[in-house]
DNA sequence: TTGAAAGCGTTACCAT
DNA sequence: ATGGTAACGCTTTCAA
């Protein structure tokens, strides 16, 4: 059914090591011979194994990527920068989701590792230490995207979080804002947590002392930030302004805000983090820090590339950037 | 560095075959012996190598998927069904991106065809004439989901696209609207076209006539949604209410009505296609039509499953469902 | 119950 | 410039 190279020699009437330096262009054959092959080749339909040729080189040209969800347009503009810049490079990219379950990312890590892949790239993983110990001295080029701690083992490229928090405080305050919340993220993720430093720091730069009870816990998605602003507008006297982990979670601050009447930024100003695509759609446009998505991705591949080649390879912070829109303005 | 099957074989003092044996728990290996090379494979962290095994079993347990762009929630909430599903058979997914470039969805369907990909899922493809020949006999197996023409080679799992855009229509219709335009979808594809069939059957079923400067060009992005809704208002007489494309079309209407100082849904009801899990968090909650993403994708890996498996396998159409939220109302 | 060996489809080395 | 052959790391007969 399928062709081989064995019946790519046959027809063409020469030995397949032939063949397969014809079809490398290898200039070891000549010219003539190469051309009539090329043509046989093509006209059988014959597609050259990966699987087998990966067998002897000891290359799958492949990249493994394990996200917790693609669902979020973050991770999602991220893998997209991954896969577009690996494809240029004759990579191709397995996707793992694993759903932020540890376990789910092990074994992610370990099927990728028997598929051979050539790198790893972990998006915001868990990175627990057993997720560490899996993948440490794998020899297995590893990057992570986000979210490292600093026992990381393998390499990073991050956003710098600490900054981001901070210069989207610091907005706020420059706007006349006082009683600041922030919204976390899920609980483990160390990038929410410098977010909330940078945030902390923020205000201590102004002289101000962050209140406990403007620090409330948040999650990753709308649905999170509209339980957590239902929270804060419980307060007895609730914030002006409120800086959240991501752009979802402000989504979903935004709308519990509306449904409690207020109007937003009049009554109440809102900062995200990421900057997905619809971001400026939203209604009011998200204030937000950017990520550097496209950047991101980019990165890691070039990374792992490099790790590959043996080339030495240092950690990577890349900067956030304010992005204001219509969803902060001066306290009224 | 790699520890393979013959390095177990020698520490276990076992001949490799049995090594094979033993670790895919064949009956044909003493117990006795199978828990201690299983013992002395796990120490020495041997992992098989999933491409030797491919090669051989003829089987990679890989299913490839090419999309359009997974930087749309739409795709990305598909893709994340697929690769759930597939896991759960052990299957892999490779995510090849083509930007709605024809080319580039050839040459990713080649790239798999390469690697061996026991089959290949094109989530909303180009569908050219091109397309279908490269896929066409190559007895791989292939499902299209959405956007599969009469011509589809293989097999398709799509949404009733006819009867969103009729239900969709209908809904506005009950409402009392009478200027009902269309937002189209990027010219070529022919599932924006049926939904446009829909919209237009609704209207005639209602006694009115579809007018041609109510249907205006669109695209699959909230840019395009907010052009084509900016025509629209430029309209002597402007539609009461908009169907679109797609979600982020809407979404991109939403905001272009709003620039021009109309209200939603008071002076302008809007609705979707897709359901996008942002959908109830826009502002107004987008009234919409839901395609059964978790289930296309399901069925979609099913299908693969069964070719391989050779049963025969039944197209297949899903029915959509309308979602009332809060971007319609009746004129004012 | 175990071992030996063929074979999967390539690449790469060594001859010729 | 071309051919022969080993090797990659497995699974799977076929023998013992």
């Amino acid at each position: 059914m399928i062709v081989s190279i064995k019946d790519v020699a046959k027809a063409a009437n020469v030995s397949y090591s032939t063949v397969s330096r014809a079809l490398a262009n290898s200039p070891r054959v000549k010219p003539e011979t190469r051309q009539q092959i090329q043509h046989i080749a093509a006209e059988m339909g014959y597609l050259p194994s990966a699987v087998a040729r990966s067998l002897v080189t000891r290359r799958t040209h492949i990249i493994g990527v394990v996200v917790t969800t693609i669902t979020d347009l973050f991770f999602a503009e991220v893998i997209h920068a991954i896969e577009e810049t690996a494809l240029k490079q004759k990579y191709n990219v397995i996707l793992t989701n694993s759903g932020r379950e540890p376990e789910r990312e092990l074994e992610a890590i370990r099927t990728l590792r028997e598929r051979r892949v050539d790198g790893i790239i972990l998006v915001s993983a868990g990175t627990s230490k057993e997720d560490l110990s899996a993948v440490k001295g794998t020899g297995t080029p590893t990057v992570i995207i986000n979210n490292a701690r600093r026992e990381h083992i393998g390499y990073s490229v991050e956003v710098d979080n600490l900054s981001g928090g901070l210069e989207a405080t610091a907005h706020l305050l420059s706007l006349g804002h006082r009683r600041i919340a922030y919204i976390a993220g899920p609980t483990r993720e160390w990038d929410g947590i410098e977010r909330q430093s940078g945030y902390e720091q923020a205000l201590r730069a102004f002289g101000l002392q962050p209140e406990p009870s403007l620090i409330v816990r948040g999650g990753d998605r709308p649905e999170a930030g509209m339980q957590a602003m239902e929270q804060l507008l419980a307060l007895p006297c609730h914030p002006t302004a409120v800086f959240c982990y991501n752009d979802l979670v402000a989504l979903g601050a935004m709308r519990a805000a509306r449904m409690a009447g207020l109007q937003v930024p009049r009554d109440l100003s809102i900062v995200g983090f990421d900057d997905i695509d619809l971001a400026p759609f939203f209604e009011p446009a998200l204030t937000t820090v950017a990520q550097p998505k496209r950047q991101m991705g980019e990165k890691a591949v070039q990374m792992i590339l490099e790790l590959l080649a043996g080339d030495r390879v240092e950690d990577c912070v890349l900067p956030g950037r304010l992005i204001v829109r219509g969803s902060t303005l001066p306290p009224s």
